[in-house]
This record gives C-alpha cells, sequence and structure tokens, in this order.
RNA sequence: GGCCCGGUGGUUCAGUUGGUUAGAACGCCGCCCUGUCACGGCGGAGGUCGUGGGUUCGAGUCCCAUCCGGGUCGCCA
C-alpha cells in the first residue's frame, strides 16, 4: 500500500496542483454522465471527493461495492462548483491511480452508514463496526475519550495520582449481585469483580498515598436501563486523606463545569459552589433526590386539604401535589402525561386545573369541588391562579413523592417557561440518613453503603445507644452529586474509625465480628493508624451521556451490550468447552 | 419476575369496521444522463406479514400461547 499523504479532511484550495495519496471508504458514488463520477471517500477525518472523469477509472470504480476501502493517488483540482457545507469543498481529487486494500463483499450493507441511528438496535449492536463508521456514532466516542482525558489532566494537576487496583479480587459486600470468577487452583472458591475500588482506594489513604484517583472499570450483576448498562461501567474514582467533605466539593467544584462547558452541547455549567440540599427537602420539594434545578416547578403536600374530598385514591393515603402555572396544555395532552408519569413512576397521576375562568375543572375536579371547604383549602394552600394545572401522586410517602417527582421532571420538559434547557446545573444532596426500617424485614437497617461516618461520631451512636436519640434521625456524612436531574455520583466521608465502625453496626444489631467478616482487610488496616479520608466517584458513561444530550448509555460507549448483557456481535455469554468447565471443577446443572 | 410498547421486502415504516394482486421511502440491480454533492430520470428484482395454534367463507388485521427487541417497576451508587 501506498502510504497516505494527507487525510480526508485535510485537502483545500492551497493544496490545488498537489500530488497527493488519501485512503479511506469509499462511501458513496454519483453517476452524473457516461463517463463522469464522483466518488466519496471518507476516513476518520473527514471525507474527500474524487471525480472520475475517464473510462479507465470508471472501469475501477463500477464494480467496487461501497464501504470498500482504497487508496487513491492523484492531482488536487480546484472544484468548478463548490461545496460549501463540507471542509474539503473546495477541491476534489484527479486520480492517477485508484487501489482497492479492502473490498467489502456485501451489496446490500445492514443498513446505510449515515443513517445507522435510525436502524433497529440490535443489529447496529450486530454490526458495530459499520455503525460506528457513521461519524454522528463516532463522534460520541471521541468525546468519551477528551472527556476521560481532560478529567484525568485536571486530577493529576492537583496532585491526584492514579492508581489500578485489581479486576481479580473478594466479594465486597457493597449491595449489588457480584460477578464471580472460579479460581481454577481452588476448587469450589470463587474471585469476584470489583463493584467498585471502595476498600482498595480506602487502604491506598491507610498506606499513605494522600490523593488517588482512577478511571476504574466497576462490575455489577444487575439488570439494565435506558441510563446503565449490564454489566459493567466506569467511575472517576477519587479519595483523599486528612480531608473533609469541603476538600472534596472543592475539587470537583473545580475539575467538572470547566469540561461540562467546554465539551458538552450546552456550554454553560454552575460555578462554585454547588447549591447544597439536604436529601429529606429534596425529597418534599423536588419529590427525588436528584432534582434538575433548571426546572423551576416545586411538590406541595396535600394530604390534609384533600383527605375529605371523597376521592378513594387519597383516602388514608399522602397526597403531593405539582400546581404548573401559566399551563394551557388541552386535555389530551395532560392525560398523555399522566400516562407517562405512571409508566416512569409506577403509580397512577391525577389532575385538575384552574381554568381561565379561574373554576376548578378537568380530571378530578368534581371530587374538589364536590366540598366548598376543599376547594377553598386546596385554592388557597396551592396559591391557585387562573390557567394553573396540578397534578397529583396519592399513596403511601414514598409512592406520592416518586409520581409528584416524576410529574415535576415530565412538566418541565412539557410546559413552557418552567425550565431553563441550554445549561448544567449542578447541586449536592447532602444529610442522608444512616439508618431506615427495612421494607422486608420491618427492622432497623444501613441505607445506603456503611462506610460512611455518622454525623456526630461516635457520641450520637452513643446516645442512639443510650435512648436519647431516634436511630433514624442520624444522618451519614455522605454526599451525591447530581447533574440536570441526574445522579452523577456518590460519595462520603468514610468511617476510618474501627471503634465507631463496630458501633454503627451494633445499632443495626450486628457487631465486631460482621464488620470484620465483611471488611476483613480495611477493618484489620485502621486498627494500624488510619487517616480521616473521604471521596466520592462520578460515573463517567453518565457524564459522557449528558455532555453529549443522549438518551440511552450504550451511544456513549464503543461497544456495548444489550438489555439483556449480551454482546451479539461476538456471541457473549456463551457455552464453553466441557475441558474448560473441567478445569474449573464446574457443572452446569441449568441451561437455557 | 410484573406492566407497557413494538416485530410487515435488505433497512425504516404505512396498511381503514377482517375482504380481491400487501404499499411507500431509502438501499440493491440494469439502462440513460458531462459538474454532482441526500444528484436526477426510466425500468426491475426482492415479502412463508416473528413463530405455533384458534375463530371465520376469508386473518398482516380478531383471540390464545410462545419467542425476540426496547421502555419501565422490582433490583442497582
Amino acid at each position: 500500500m501506498q502510504s497516505r499523504t494527507h487525510t480526508c479532511g485535510e485537502l483545500r484550495k492551497n493544496n490545488a496542483g498537489e500530488r497527493v495519496t488519501i485512503a479511506g471508504w469509499m462511501e458513496n458514488v454519483r453517476e452524473v454522465g457516461s463517463n463522469l463520477a464522483f466518488m466519496v471517500v471518507r476516513d476518520f477525518y473527514g471525507t474527500t471527493q474524487v471525480v472520475i472523469e475517464d473510462e479507465k477509472m470508471m472501469a475501477v470504480v463500477k464494480p467496487l461495492n461501497k464501504e470498500s476501502t482504497i487508496s487513491v493517488t492523484g492531482v488536487v483540482r480546484e472544484r468548478s462548483s463548490v461545496n460549501p457545507k463540507i471542509p474539503t469543498g473546495e477541491i476534489e481529487i484527479v486520480p492517477e491511480k485508484i487501489q482497492v486494500l479492502g473490498a467489502c463483499r456485501h451489496g446490500e450493507l445492514p443498513f446505510e452508514i449515515n443513517r445507522s441511528r435510525d436502524a433497529d438496535e440490535t443489529f447496529r449492536l450486530k454490526y458495530r463496526y459499520l455503525d460506528l463508521r457513521n461519524p454522528e456514532v463516532k463522534k460520541n466516542i471521541v468525546l468519551r475519550c477528551n472527556v476521560v482525558s481532560a478529567l484525568r489532566n485536571a486530577m493529576t494537576e492537583r496532585g491526584f495520582l492514579e492508581i489500578t487496583t485489581p479486576i481479580l479480587t473478594a466479594s465486597s459486600p457493597e449491595g449489588a449481585r457480584d460477578y464471580l470468577v472460579p479460581a481454577r487452583k481452588h476448587p469450589g472458591k470463587f474471585y469476584a469483580l470489583p463493584q467498585a475500588p471502595q476498600q482498595f482506594k480506602q487502604l491506598l489513604m491507610t498506606a499513605g498515598f494522600d490523593r488517588y484517583f482512577q478511571i476504574a472499570p466497576c462490575f455489577r450483576d444487575e439488570d439494565a436501563r435506558g441510563d446503565r448498562s449490564p454489566g459493567e461501567f466506569y467511575q472517576l474514582d477519587m479519595e483523599m486523606a486528612f480531608a473533609t467533605k469541603e476538600d472534596v466539593f472543592q475539587v470537583l467544584e473545580e475539575v467538572l463545569p470547566p469540561i461540562f462547558a467546554k465539551y458538552g452541547k450546552y456550554n454553560s455549567a454552575s460555578s462554585a459552589p454547588f447549591q447544597r440540599i439536604p436529601y429529606l427537602q429534596a425529597m418534599e420539594e423536588f419529590g427525588t433526590d436528584k432534582p434538575d434545578l433548571r426546572i423551576d416547578l416545586r411538590v406541595t403536600d396535600m394530604t390534609e386539604e384533600l383527605a375529605g374530598c371523597g376521592f378513594a385514591p387519597f383516602a388514608g393515603n399522602i397526597v403531593k401535589a405539582v400546581p404548573v402555572s401559566g399551563c394551557t396544555l388541552t386535555r389530551k395532552a395532560i392525560d398523555k402525561i399522566c400516562a407517562d408519569i405512571e409508566v416512569q413512576a409506577g403509580s397512577k397521576a391525577y389532575w385538575f386545573k384552574c381554568d381561565e375562568k379561574g373554576t376548578i375543572a378537568g380530571g378530578i375536579a368534581k371530587f374538589v369541588n364536590g366540598d366548598p371547604a376543599v376547594a377553598a383549602a386546596v385554592t388557597d394552600k396551592l396559591h391557585l391562579a387562573p390557567n394553573t394545572l396540578v397534578v397529583l401522586g396519592a399513596g403511601k410517602k414514598e409512592t406520592a413523592q416518586k409520581t409528584a417527582g416524576v410529574a415535576v421532571k415530565m412538566l418541565g420538559a412539557a410546559c413552557e417557561g418552567h425550565m431553563r434547557k441550554e445549561t448544567y446545573e449542578f447541586c449536592w444532596i447532602i444529610d442522608f440518613p444512616m439508618y431506615e426500617i427495612g421494607e422486608e424485614s420491618g427492622e432497623l437497617e444501613f441505607c445506603h453503603n456503611p462506610f460512611s461516618m455518622p454525623s456526630g461520631g461516635m457520641e450520637i451512636l452513643l446516645a442512639a445507644e443510650r435512648g436519647e436519640v431516634d436511630p433514624l434521625t442520624i444522618m451519614a456524612d455522605q454526599y451525591d452529586l447530581v447533574c440536570n436531574g441526574v445522579e452523577l455520583s456518590s460519595g462520603a466521608v468514610r468511617n476510618h474509625d474501627p471503634e465507631i465502625m463496630v458501633k454503627a453496626f451494633e445499632i443495626v444489631r450486628l457487631g465486631e465480628e460482621e464488620v470484620k467478616a465483611k471488611f476483613p482487610a480495611m477493618y484489620n488496616a485502621f486498627t494500624y493508624g488510619a487517616p480521616p479520608h473521604a471521596g466520592i466517584a462520578p460515573g463517567v458513561d453518565r457524564m459522557v451521556m449528558l455532555l453529549a444530550g443522549e438518551e440511552s448509555i450504550r451511544e456513549i460507549i464503543a461497544f456495548p451490550m444489550n438489555k439483556n448483557a449480551q454482546d451479539i456481535m461476538m456471541g457473549a455469554p456463551s457455552e464453553v468447552e466441557q475441558k474448560q468447565l473441567d478445569e474449573l471443577h464446574i457443572a452446569v446443572t441449568a441451561e437455557e
């Protein structure tokens, strides 16, 4: 193969007259005469037009299928008709030699390359190498590289060391299902792929590394979602010794906004300090722990006001309302939104509106109007003005809040004037409860992971033990980072004190034995002098999704699996040979 | 595992209260066209309507079962 002298995105008018060689994929040939055709050659960098104007070249091009790779050597010529839409639109190449490098053997492709995003996703994933030839698809992968590179630079500049941690490790009690790897040398025993490098980074702190980070692969065997790929994902995992929440906040408040503003679809991002919202307040006001601060709608509790309205779903339930002023949606549009809310929240949404005359009408209005006292109380509490839509959720507190939370999100997007769209709004959710009453057990349990330091430390735990403090009111020094309604990350000031750790476990009727059993290395390490430390781990995939403006996480991963955790291109998972199973002492007891 | 939506030429879709030969766009093949750039024009090939059963004189359309895909809840930092 002759080396290329230029890429397909490079040649300009001032190259006219030069003899060049380009190489790439034959994207298209437009035949416009018996011996005149225009060929488009595409490589990573762009496209360049090659003009075919004699019988000899026509004979070379004619039998070629689209998407074959070729190299073209010829002279650059200024075009007689310029195409201002592409950077190389001023020139074309008059070929002397066209060499086929790799013929495409398929006259018909599974989909048209430049329209692959319209194709069925199964086909796109099966032929991902074709899908990725589409510049529109490719650009998200390029964006991802740029973002990862920028994050890495920003962290390194701030003195963080990138340290890789094991992929084959021990099962860790983080809550998700582990991916297990059988240990050939140890029959009956298994490695686990890390759900996160959580314990390793805390051990690095104990070892005296002051600032650690890693673009860390994490593995969790849980079902997929639109914004959650099955199996594996990446986090910007970081941890700081002798640090507080403020130190962690400061780093991310410095690092993230410039990267979001530079690489994001929207070129503005909230600057430091990010707004801080206590968890319970977020649940009350936004109906979610991942509020979208671009939306100005809020949740109002209407339990008391609507208790006696006679609408069955409200009886004995918590009722949460989302009033939307200046809303002129039609009934049909409102019904559609309520149906969508039901799908996303898993619980019905109800509505009524205050019409242009100031009358409560539509939806469940007849119940609200049934008792003048109820109508008056509702009007008063919601400050109802004409043209206000009210969407409600009802049920147990969590259900009502969730329904209202979904309503805020949907209505913010659907109703004019309640959302600033073109920006990235960060916030911290802080003060998470340490404990909760488990839904199944009915007993006190850890809310989240037990690595976090309880706010108030040993004293508050002792007070709880003495019955002076309700354990449900104890907060963990834990925080989430949220951007535009997307939970990017969770982090905490860690519990580095073995005694406090044991005490935290004792509150939920566990103790030293469980701590040692669950975190043997960490517990031991902490008894040898551990620094107070804190960290966080923003999800790289989620960040890139936000920056690219994509709804599906598969659009920002080079080779994503489908919803059922299958790689249909490579054929994973697959059966293996009996010999392999034998070596691993594994017997298959069930098949699909 | 529950619920919702979908499956019709290579691809994306349309297909009326069940009714004659299942359409379109793009792609593919052939011919025409000397400045196209989403080129254009003419012609052509290509379909067991996911699969199996049922209702009916008649099913892409209705019913049941099942498979596959996506969304969502459960689950999950």
